[in-house]
DNA sequence: CAATTTCCTGAAAACGATTCCAGACTGACC
DNA sequence: GGTCAGTCTGGAATCGTTTTCAGGAAATTG
């Protein structure tokens, strides 16, 4: 159907070598072969398939993005800018999302390995045994986690907690609770991390909810549960988590700040939205997503050359409606 | 780096040919050789290079999906179910965000072209003319929009307009206003047309307001142009332009509902979430995504044997709190 | 004008798989 | 035991590229 480097070739009356050295190095060629070749390629409207080329020169120029859930507003944000990114040097992206579940992760990785030239992992779920045991020699990044040996880009949560707790502790509050996430997610334990440091920091006590699932329906049913500790503040693991909370208050008439704050985590477009507007700790989504990308293809360049790269991006606490000086 | 046929072939003692046999139609061989080539296979880790497989037998198992902007929350839920899907059948989805630029469509299409087995086109921005003269060969499917000759599957907007209309004339609304979205979107014409159709029906006036971008700056560029209009009642492209409007409205202290009714489009999960929670016309997002893989599968085994098929799925109003009786 | 270099080109091999074809072996049957 | 059918296997061709290699033509040099 679709024409061949050899339509192109017996058109412009060349060999298969010619065309292919005219098109992908035209300095190698005849100006008036070059022309030919490139007359008759766009005539026929010839696309080298890349597949094909692949095959040979060991570089696909397809990049692998796997995902635990497409529908956390949080990944696409990631997975568009690496798109941009990974645009701008002529790379394609598969798209793989888990579904959440870790078992799925290294079979799907495992399926597409040999159609890319390596993997971008945003929160990867598995464990890193498991990861490192499936690398091979196929180039991975991580982003929002950290495993050796591979190079990774992560947000700075221990600092988008301090400026929350600090933000919190200005106004006034002192017992704080903290709904975690997916126990498998990296980035929950980071936060936490963080957020333990901070609050011993500024002598607050901590009080963890159960692990939720990082949802709306996660954050929703552990509501109640904080509702009924002694806190005044609540950090979710992340803004969809919040947005339940939010929503269950709202429900039970429980106040937002005036009761309870309430602090989200990585300002996804629906925070700004909602009433009461929720303060969160953003992530600079975009920004992982490129340097994910550019990382990518510096592993590529030098083999093996050197250490493995850590990224780690700025975190800022955006204050909205959603908190407000501790009652009592 | 990665094990071959060829490998496995060395450490089973047998040949590449029968290799390929023994992992792809078990009962041609011998259970005997079946089993050392299972074992080598497995001991390599070997998993076949589907890049390779797809230049000869001309399948990719992969699945191009193109899509004009992924921070818009209405196409991550249909990737995802396409995605879901596509898994069920062992296809993989190749992903690409034009970026709402008609022009880099069909590039980027043809980029993908050979490593893929086909295209499903969400939302095309492209001229109908563009599409076509690509196409080739190319087994297309396209979602959100009728293009002939290829398969679609839309949603029913001309009910879901019903419906929206239906709603706001039971409240007292005989003037309303629509705010169109892009130019180039079908769903945007297809939706108006539904909308005239409806407002026709029920002897009420519609007022177009301007074509904005899809997303909540659009709608909030045009708030206070509907807000100084006579109308009772504002129905959006979609949720994110309704959120662009409620977020005006709200900061310019009108009232929704009781000055003006505000109605969405998708159902987006932002939709329920905000306040006042916003009324909207569902769309059947995973089921468009499941049947466009459906349709592409057919598609792919038929070959062009019969009439482009077009699917049309169900629309739904969500009444919630952004609506409510005319005033005056 | 001959010798040497440079430039350009085509043939052939390779990438990793699949499939067709033909041959080897097994067993059954006469 | 010989023939035949049937089963299983290996070799070779193939897909669409890229790349190496070698050779011929043109250009340069003495």
């Amino acid at each position: 159907m679709a024409a061949t480097i050899k339509d192109v070739a017996r058109l412009a009356g060349v060999s298969a070598s010619s065309v292919c050295r005219a098109l992908a190095k035209p300095e190698q060629v005849r100006p008036e072969t070059r022309e030919r070749v490139e007359r008759a390629a766009s005539d026929l409207g010839y696309y080298p398939n890349r597949a094909a080329r692949g095959l040979i020169t060991g570089r696909t120029a397809n990049i692998g993005v796997v995902l635990p859930d497409l529908a956390n507003p949080f990944f696409p944000s990631v997975v568009k800018a690496i798109q941009t990114q990974a645009r701008r040097f002529d790379y394609a992206v598969f798209l793989s999302d888990t579904d959440e579940d870790p078992a799925l992760e290294v079979p799907l990785i495992r399926a597409l390995a040999k159609q890319v030239d390596g993997f971008l992992l945003c929160s990867p779920r598995a464990g890193d045994e498991e990861l490192r045991a499936f690398a091979g020699h196929t180039p991975i990044v991580v982003l929002n986690r950290r495993v050796t040996p591979f190079p990774s880009v992560t947000a700075d949560s221990a600092d988008g907690m301090r400026q929350a707790i600090g933000h919190l502790h200005a106004l006034g509050h002192r017992r704080v609770a903290y709904v975690a996430g997916p126990r498998t997610s990296w980035s929950n334990r980071d936060r936490l991390r963080g957020l333990r440091s901070a609050t011993s920091t500024y002598d607050m006590e901590l009080i963890e909810a159960g692990n939720v699932a990082p949802t709306v329906d996660g954050g929703a049913a552990v509501a109640d549960l904080v509702a009924a500790s002694p806190v005044t503040a609540v950090i979710a693991y992340n803004d969809l988590v919040a947005l339940g909370l939010l929503n269950r208050f709202r429900a039970r008439e429980i106040a937002v700040p005036e009761r309870i704050s309430v602090v989200g985590f990585d300002d996804i477009l629906l925070a700004g939205l909602v009433t009461p507007a929720l303060t969160t700790v953003a992530i600079a989504k975009e920004q992982i997503g490129r340097t994910g990308v550019d990382l990518f293809l510096d592993l590529l360049k030098d083999d093996e050359g050197r250490k493995p790269v850590h990224k780690r991006t700025p975190t800022q606490l955006i204050v909205r409606a959603s908190t407000g000086p501790a009652h009592l």
